[in-house]
DNA sequence: ACATTAAGTGATT
DNA sequence: AATCACTTAATGT
């Protein structure tokens, strides 16, 4: 755990910081579309990732989805800062995108740490920034593209977080993150590959044009 | 061989 | 872009 904290966290946090959150933090590892939390869950802890990628999603009324960013390594889940300070509920679902490894934080600590180390002040404020950012993408996407564009960005964006070209996934998988049907992104899907985007197999796309 | 699940397609709204 | 209805293809038992 040392060694993971080091590598992701090392330049980040002060040794004395790294200390206590190898003192206090859980290790866990998620396998691919195991929920780390859902919606409504209660929040104890917030997650440090070291490898891996998570989806964050949010549902409506009758239970469809919608994908709002990915998280990473090096990345922890702003979602938490907000509802922790009011103890709060999960307002979103995360699911693990591909297997990942991190590390839960209790949130006591998260708060005791705010006032007495600067690095993790800024930490929590810089990644709280960052996923505000994204969300702002999001909305863009979400008001100004085209379905086609937003699959597009989809793919890209999942292509990115596995670090693989080759997405795993069904065509009914990406319809609900995309809150669509799975008509709409087969047939989208087929127009890409035959525009030389991609590349399609049952169960496995093939991002070619990044 | 049969059932199940994923993907492709035309027609309609 | 959504929905329906139907077909085809791949996989599991």
């Amino acid at each position: 755990m040392r060694r993971q904290l080091e590598e992701h966290y090392g330049y980040l946090f002060e040794p004395q910081l790294l200390d206590e959150i190898e003192a206090v933090g859980v290790c866990k590892k998620v396998l691919q579309g195991q929920f780390l939390i859902d919606i409504g869950d209660p929040i104890v802890s917030m997650p440090l990732i070291f490898s891996g990628a998570i989806k964050i999603l949010r549902e409506d009324s009758q239970g469809d989805e919608l994908l709002l960013y990915f998280i990473e390594k090096g990345d922890t889940c702003a979602m938490t800062f907000s509802c922790c300070m009011r103890k709060g509920k999960s307002e979103i679902r995360a699911v693990a995108e591909s297997d990942a490894e991190l590390c839960m934080i209790p949130i006591e600590k998260m708060e005791e740490w705010m006032g007495r180390y600067k690095s993790w002040q800024q930490f929590i404020l810089d990644s709280y920034h960052s996923r505000m950012q994204e969300l702002m993408e999001t909305i863009d996407t979400l008001a100004f593209m085209n379905m086609d564009e937003r699959l597009l960005k989809h793919l890209q964006d999942k292509a990115m977080v596995t670090h693989n070209d080759f997405i795993y996934t069904t065509h009914q998988e990406i319809a609900s993150d995309l809150h669509t049907s799975r008509v709409v992104i087969s047939r989208l899907l087929k127009k890409m590959e035959r525009e030389g985007k991609i590349n399609l197999q049952r169960t496995e796309i093939q991002v070619v044009e990044l």
